[in-house]
RNA sequence: CUACAAACCCGAGCUAUCGUUUUUCCCGUUAAACGGAAGAAAGGAAAGUCCGGACAGCGAAGAGCAACCCACCGGUUAAUAGCCGGCAUUUCUGCCGCAGGGCAGGAAGAGAGAUAGUGCCACAGAAAAUAACUACUUCCCGGUGCGAGCCGGGCGGAAAAGGUGAAAAUGUGAGGUAAAAGCUCACAGUGUUCCGUGGUAACACGGGAUACGGGUAAACCUUGGGUGCUGUAAUGCCACGUAUAGGAUCGUUAGAGGGCUGCUCGCCCCAUUUGCGCUGCAAAGUGUUCACGAUCCAGGGUAGGCAGCAAGAUCACGCUAGUAAUGGCGCGGCCAGAUAAAUGAUAGUUUAGAAACAGAAUCCGGCUUAUGAGGUUUGUGGCAAU
RNA sequence: GCCAACUUAGCUCAGCUGGUAGAGCAUUUCAUUCGUAAUGAAAGGGUCGUCGGUUCGAGUCCGAUAGUUGGCU
């Protein structure tokens, strides 16, 4: 079994086909400023759980500024993500996640630990 | 000492924990994945995309026109509109001179041609370019007066006076004349050209001849020189998948069309029928069947992998040629390579609080713009001392 | 990755080959009305995104720069 920690490649939403879909069929819900879009995904999926993270470019002129939200989304994902994991295992599903920051300032770091873990939550309870 | 401005340098290091991308090695394995060890992991601008190249494709990249770009000289470079060093020119300050002007220092410096042609120059002014409004004046006519003359008109002369303007026909003095005028002369200025000297050259200085009727080419234009076009999502290969279906227009023995530029020429490519049956020795005849190609529209499929793609006009140091840009030699190093796209998070610490601008995407050389703290140099101002 | 266009009054836009910047709506004042709207008359409001250059003189020409919008792949 690999570290609880890590975000490797395998575990990433990749597939631009997939992120389409995900786009126009997803079901989405919001915990300000993180948008989450969500999907059932197909049993020959390489992890359970494939998860990416975007800002629009419209909110962040700056690619700086995109990269250090990404950033820290990814990195309150990774260190958050292991009760999700674990209640997909359990259920047998596989889903496709995105996480979108649709707010317009920089966050910092603990205030996105907070909304991370609230958003994970919901979507364990939407799922069961 | 201090404030401001400009140029250049620098653009955080260390420790711990948890992670990401990638290279090499080892273990296990058919192989992959996974695990372990070691190494590497954004910038001075990675940005803007303003120039120049490398590389690739387009036919072997042809010709002319058009279009666009460049424009003092020399050097530098793979190359440039960059850079370095000069020159003309403009401007500021100081000094000298009655003045025209000269000398010294600083700054700017997109600077071919305005005697090839065309256009434009508002307002003001007579006139803005083959100048006559006022005033001046020879001559003629008329009036008046004894007369000198005065007044009015006309054909002319004349760029000296006026005042406008950003700009008014080179300036000052003398001669000259009816009045005047580079009309003539002296000095000065500017342009063209010839000779000599210096310099690689632009050009400078001296002398001679000649001319002097403005400005604008970042107005059209002329002259000289240059540029083929498109771009790494280029391009080559592998795998998977589909639709040889449909619609519009056109062409089919002389050309629709294509060949990554707007036009023309030249050259090249290319469709212009195919299959089957019967008669016939054959040539051919006949029947039947599928039309074919180009452009566009609409639609279907895929959106995975490998190469390109990381060792180079490379970086650090030393020596050396050159005023410099830049080059040569020696020695050492290997320094990101992703593909929804890595290079991060938290805590402590170092100097004073880690803070500014900001994130590679084919790669280089410049330019431009943004930028914290500190340091160095230069300039300007203030204060203090000598 | 590459390419193009735009920026003028509070708003929407004109301004052609350089010569003192205009229209419509909006704002203010006056008239009209018992009052408001509509209508009529008048007024104010602009360093033409910013910086530099060419020119006697730039909204206009040239260069740089900031912002906005669009297109191709």
């Amino acid at each position: 079994m690999a570290g609880a920690f890590t975000y490797q490649k395998t575990e990433k939403l990749k597939s631009r086909k997939l992120l389409q879909q995900l786009f126009a069929q997803g079901k989405t819900f919001a915990v300000f400023p993180v948008k989450v879009f969500y999907m059932p995904l197909a049993e020959t999926a390489t992890s359970s759980v494939q998860a990416g993270v975007g800002v629009s470019a419209r909110n962040f002129r700056k690619a700086v500024d995109r990269n250090r939200i990404k950033r820290l989304l990814r990195e309150c994902y990774r260190l958050n993500k292991e009760s999700l994991h674990t209640a997909i295992d359990r259920s047998g599903k596989k889903i496709a996640v995105f996480f979108l920051y649709t707010g317009k300032e920089l966050p910092d770091y603990i205030f996105l630990t907070e909304k991370m873990k609230l958003a994970l939550t919901k979507l364990e309870t939407s799922l069961a």
